[in-house]
DNA sequence: GCGCATCTACTAGCCGTGTTAGTAGTCATG
DNA sequence: CATGACTACTAACACGGCTAGTAGATGCGC
């Protein structure tokens, strides 16, 4: 038994402060967060500080000293998350080349036309490896 | 914003009793699965009725009379899940070619052969259905 | 040097959801 | 009609995300 256990999904807040550093694509401070959540969100300081630690200690958001306070980034830019997720999510069949259909079988032709595309480079790259 | 909210991960309980339910490929009772499950986990049956019924109120299990009991079955195969997962994954990305090239990128070999042939299958599968 | 502002660490209450199971009620059968 | 099987309802508990307060450290202005 393999079992994976699928990764959580961010909470609310959570989310809310990845996408807003994925669309910054630069750091952040805990209060240039706090800041620019407002005033749709009205939090505290501490609030957002404990969530953007949670999601550093899970892996999420790097950081590094700036003065006293901490410089959040995102670890992973959001394409390659959202590619972890479907790894993850292939991770979950026992028959990977069938769950590959299912998945082709349903995406639309921009995709597909992408996806095609995207295995055509990464063969090409492999075969360059290799030979090299 | 679009947001899309990911789908939850399965519970433990609720993962053993899909599995259960994917392996036999075939219906079963509340009854049944409670036996199944032993001895490494002696539920109560209420227990995994509560757990099953709540699969099934979640769209993860159809059922049908059987008696007075309920016959339950997975609504989905195991691969349409997991090609469900990848579809939810990618729908958090907004540049949905981006992760689809990082996806291909680290996917090994096996799975790279695996793709090609299914986009192929799909494609000329469209391609027919448009000229018929 | 003293006090104020800022930042972090620690702690805690609340809530939703999954896990576990008990109790009560229904119904078919012997 | 009593028994066993099944369902519905309810509830306790744990865990994790959300929210924020308090305490302590540190730098800056006066």
């Amino acid at each position: 038994m393999t079992e994976s256990r699928r990764l959580r999904p961010f909470g609310e807040l959570e989310a809310a402060i990845m996408e807003l550093l994925w669309d910054a694509d630069a750091s952040r401070l805990v209060r240039d967060v706090v800041f620019e959540l407002q005033p749709e969100r009205p939090l505290a300081y501490t609030t957002v500080m404990t969530v953007m630690d949670n999601l550093h200690r899970k892996g999420w958001l790097t950081r590094k000293r700036d003065g006293r306070a901490w410089r959040y980034s995102a670890a992973l830019t959001r394409e390659s998350y959202a590619a972890q997720l479907m790894n993850d999510a292939l991770e979950s069949s026992t028959d990977r080349a069938g769950a590959l259909a299912r998945f082709v079988e349903h995406i639309d032709a921009d995709d597909a036309k992408a996806l095609a595309h995207a295995l055509d480079v990464a063969l090409t790259q492999r075969r360059g490896r290799a030979k090299r």
